[in-house]
DNA sequence: TATTTGATTAAGTCATACCTTAATTACCTA
DNA sequence: TAGGTAATTAAGGTATGACTTAATCAAATA
């Protein structure tokens, strides 16, 4: 519980789960979208499986991260970033990655 | 929203919001629960304000607290520490609180 | 097998959160 | 109005979080 509100508590953190939100992401391009360095996020996605919020899978060279679905704390965070002028349009441009994804 | 999962972030201030869950109570009260000094609560109960979640109203030489409950954030966390063994117990002393002054 | 690419770990700096005690402010009451 | 109580503000120490660059690990490929 604790775990998930320091996780949580952080901007960037939040930012990154919205990001997430309906794709599923390699480590390389979550970093791309944001202004810190590659081990910032890093620490970042590991401070969010820490909490259970994420999971990841290593596949060939590849991390892949995405959303613990089946999470309380995700869902509920889920409804408060639609309501987040700083999340709601990550969540927009991680619903256009998938669509993008789909299609191709 | 960036106060909101700053001010949530820490243990003893969700603490404190679940011992103001059922009863109002006055700045002494609240801090007389806690191992920490009365002014450490005082800053706590401060974040708390700035972010929305409690409101306080100074009656005479006393300070009362009280959560705001038209508040999506508080809302949610309720839900999130109904399952939280850290704030459960709180809650309960804290409704235990508010039956007692009901009673007298 | 040597090189490149993706990702994490390590080391170190800087800012900030949290706590303490001391001082101050506001209100009540003898 | 002097003294006491409730509460906050101020000042300062300590720990921790977030970031950086450099180094390391792991996997693909030439």
């Amino acid at each position: 519980m604790q775990r998930v509100f320091e996780a949580l508590a952080s901007t960037t953190r939040r930012k990154i789960l919205a990001y997430l939100s309906k794709a599923e992401m390699t480590a390389g391009e979550i970093a791309a979208r944001f202004e810190i360095s590659k081990p910032a996020v890093s620490q970042h996605l590991s401070v969010l499986e820490n909490a259970g919020l994420v999971t990841s899978e290593k596949r060939g060279q590849y991390v892949h991260y995405r959303l613990v679905e089946d999470n309380l704390a995700n869902t509920l965070n889920g409804y408060l970033q639609e309501v987040c002028p700083v999340s709601r349009p990550l969540k927009v441009e991680s619903a256009a990655k998938a669509a993008r994804r789909d299609e191709g």
